[in-house]
This record gives structure tokens, C-alpha cells and sequence, in this order.
DNA sequence: TAGTGGTCTAGACCACGGT
DNA sequence: CCGTGGTCTAGACCACTAG
């Protein structure tokens, strides 16, 4: 049912096994993830990639717009194709340097370990009908960039949508990466509202900062593929040292 | 050096004064606009719009494709291009009740009306290399919601984009509204860093809020289907009353 | 079966960038 | 000047949708 190019699969049509533009695409993206081209270098141009794939400019052109859109490359006109910074998260909230300074310099610690229990008040959305009836599964983690405690976040969400989650490790710390791999749900996207507001005494202690420094709330309401599965996230930020950053694409 | 197709701007050509697939591309937005074509209809195939224009498939699906990659329409195959509901809040932040409470409600004030400029150091993203080249058009704004003052907004884009903005009136009020509706430019994405800061005299002032009090600060920059026109907007709320809303869907 | 969009060919002329 | 990407033509075959 699917076919494997390079390293992508791709759902096999009937009688044309390969697109020739993936075919291009997969290439030209592989390279460039293997670092044969690097941020600033130019791809082959349009011609070059015509003779090398046996193909029209059209077929050829169609691949790099692919590769345009999909935030790979910057095509100018006159030069080339030139390799671009990639873009970075899409539309979920991460702290500014969560992505770039990936793995060392980032770690997470948990506050309360997942445990079931009922719905807090300090929900900021307001719980929909089908979530009250039952209990949910809490938690929350306290995220740190190098040394600086930033961002303390809690979660709630329907206890019974996620079957033996209280005895789940999560992969690579990540909570939806542990959705996505081990229920198979995806989030699909999410409502947010955000307030200023002085830390408390309780929020200070942790975070360690003074009591009234300006912190910043957000309260997510995220949709997954699972529709009975809502999650609720309370978010509590010091943005001194490093802004929260959002990035959306249509 | 501009010429005007349909209510659109474009900058001029040498040789070639209008790309025919934005003869169709404005002339398709403006049908959609004026509503001859409503959400779920079908715009006319690819293969009735080469009658129409004389033009052959490839420039009807360049023009199509643009449309689509504006959120304007989804193509189906086997069916046709269907109007799509246009993504409202795009990433755009939004205070909530702007949208619910639409109207009398809801007013916004000029604390400065368009003028050119030299670009301002308040801008926290970092101003791409072809922007820094031209001076830029700037206005500042405050949003009310009933009698609170809840926004202060701030922006900056390159004056060379925008030919005779400083003469035009913002349609319905809005900016982004003149901006599809003059010019036929769309928002395709934007990037945000957001702030929890103390109000500093000025803006206590504007906002009527003690100096101290906690303030949102959202830094945006927006993408648009005019690559050369970046918009920068820095955003001060007062969220003590209402917070700011923001939703995203994959 | 007729009509739709998706892929592809083999050309052409143009504007832009650098030599 | 040459090579680059941008636009465009006039075809072709294919897969999908619906009557």
C-alpha cells in the first residue's frame, strides 16, 4: 500500500509507482538534510536537474516549488535556488530556544507526577460537557533553559481516553510524542488566551524569581484526533530572559 | 511604475504589463470577495477559465494554485475548486470579544495616522535585509472594547509597497482588510514573541492603567502573499479585563 | 461516460544577475 | 554576454468523481 522513496513513503497510486517531481523532491531534500548543501549554498539549477533526472523544466520547477514551500530553500531569480534556515515549530507555543538549543541545554522536571484526580478550578476554558462526567489525569512539569527556570506547565485531560498512561514513561520526555506514538493521536490545534500577570508567592518560590514580577499565563485548550480527548493546559512563564514564540503557517 | 488591475496594485513589468495568471488570480479573488461565489461553491474549471481568458491550463492552475496557497479555495480532484472558509484568526492575535461583541462594542482610536518614517528600534524581530533599504510607513493605534482601553498598537511596513497609503482610508476600520481589499494582499503566516512586562508611564498612561500594573507585550511579524511586504507590529495590552485570544487549526 | 484536477512533455520568450 | 529563474503555449495521458 505504500512505497518508500529515498527515506519518505508515499501511498502508492495505481500505475504511476513514483511521481517524478518526489522523486526530485525527496532527492534534493535528502541532500540537503545530509548536509551536502548547506544554509547559503545553491542547488543544482533548473536545467542541471533536468538533464541529470531526464526531465521537463516544468517537472523540475514543480519540485523546487515544493521545496520553496516547504521552507527548504528561496528561489531568486537571475542566481538560483539557495538553501534557507528551516523553519522551526508550527504553531505550538515553545520557548524561544526549545528548538534551537535542542538536548542539553533544555530540561524538564516534573512538579507532580501524572495521578488521577477531578478537575481543577484553575482551569482557565471552560470544561466541555462530555470531560465533566468523568475524573482526569493531572500533571505538572517545571522546564528549565540551561539554569533558568522559565515555564512551569500543568495539564489536565478525560482520565478515560488514555488507558494506562499513570504507568507510561514518556518518550523522550516529551508528552506528545507520547501521544502520538504510543495512542496515536494528534493534536489538531488549539485555542489560547493570554494574560499578564505578577507572579505569586507560590509561582515566585518556584520559578525563583520576586514575588510581582511580570509573568505571562496561558491557558491552552488543545484538539486532538481523538475528539473525547481535550487537554487543558495551564502555562506560567517568566519571559525576562527568554519570550515564548509562536510561529504559524497556512 | 504601479498599474492597477481591477482594484489591485502591482508593480509594473517592463515588457510584459500584466502576468495573465494575476489577470485571473485578481480577477477570481474579486468574485469571491463580492460575493458572486460563496463558501462550498465552485469557481469555474480550469479548463472554462482557458475559454474564458485565453489562456492555456497551465497559467488557469498557476492562478488556481495561488488562490489556493491564499486559503481562498481548495481544489479537489475529480470535482473542482471550492471556496474554502478563509482562515480568520490566521495566528492574528485577537482580544477576545473583538470578534464575538463586533460592532458598537468595539472602537479603535489613531494615536498616530500613517506617515513615512525611519524604521524604530522598538521593533524586537529582527528587520529583514531588502527592508532596511527603504523607509517604512508607520501607525499607531488604541483598541477599546466599551469604554477600556486594552491595546496598543504599533506598526511598520516598507513604504515602497503600499503605493498611496497615506491617502487611503482604512476600510471598515481595518487594516488588514484595506490590505486584501486595495491591494489584494493576503496574511500567509506570522511569528510572535510574547512578553510579560510592567507598564512603563507612557503606556500606563495611554491605556489609563497604574504604572506597574502587568502588561502584555506581543512582537509579530507577518508574512504575506507580497514577499517584499513584511509587517512588524509590537502590541501593549492591558489583560487585567480582557485577555487576548488566539487560535490555531491545523 | 463525461468532466474534473494532477502530472508531464517540448518547446518559446522574457527579466534579472553577474562576467 | 550567458546562465538563472519566471511566464506561457499546445498539446498528452492519467486518476478521481458523479450521473
Amino acid at each position: 500500500m505504500y512505497i518508500q522513496v529515498g527515506r519518505a513513503w508515499f501511498y502508492e497510486r495505481k500505475s504511476m509507482v513514483t511521481l517524478k517531481y518526489q522523486e526530485v523532491l525527496v532527492y534534493l531534500k535528502e541532500q540537503i538534510q545530509r548536509g551536502k548543501y548547506n544554509i547559503g549554498d545553491y542547488l543544482p539549477s533548473e536545467n542541471e536537474l533536468c538533464v541529470q533526472f531526464s526531465i521537463t523544466r516544468t517537472t523540475a520547477r514543480k519540485a523546487l516549488e515544493e521545496l520553496q514551500k516547504e521552507g527548504f530553500i528561496v528561489k531568486i531569480r537571475g542566481k538560483g535556488s539557495r538553501v534557507a534556515e528551516r523553519r522551526k515549530s508550527l504553531g505550538l507555543l515553545s520557548v524561544k530556544g526549545f528548538s534551537e538549543a535542542v538536548g542539553e541545554n533544555v530540561h524538564t522536571e516534573f512538579l507532580q507526577r501524572p495521578l488521577r484526580t477531578k478537575w481543577s478550578e484553575e482551569i482557565q476554558h471552560p470544561i466541555r460537557e462530555g470531560d465533566k462526567d468523568t475524573e482526569c489525569f493531572f500533571f505538572e512539569r517545571l522546564r528549565f533553559v540551561g539554569d533558568s527556570r522559565v515555564m512551569i506547565g500543568k495539564n489536565w485531560f478525560p482520565a478515560d481516553e488514555l488507558p494506562g498512561f499513570l504507568d507510561t514513561e514518556f518518550i523522550e520526555g516529551s508528552f506528545f510524542k507520547t501521544l502520538s506514538k504510543r495512542y496515536l493521536i494528534e493534536v489538531l490545534g488549539s485555542s489560547s488566551e493570554l494574560r499578564a500577570e505578577l507572579a505569586d508567592e507560590k509561582e515566585a518560590n518556584i520559578l525563583q524569581i520576586e514575588k510581582g514580577t511580570p509573568i505571562l499565563h496561558v491557558s491552552l485548550l488543545f484538539r486532538t484526533s481523538n475528539e473525547k480527548l481535550n487537554i487543558y493546559s495551564e502555562l506560567y512563564c517568566n519571559t525576562d530572559e527568554f519570550p515564548i514564540g509562536n510561529h504559524y503557517n497556512l
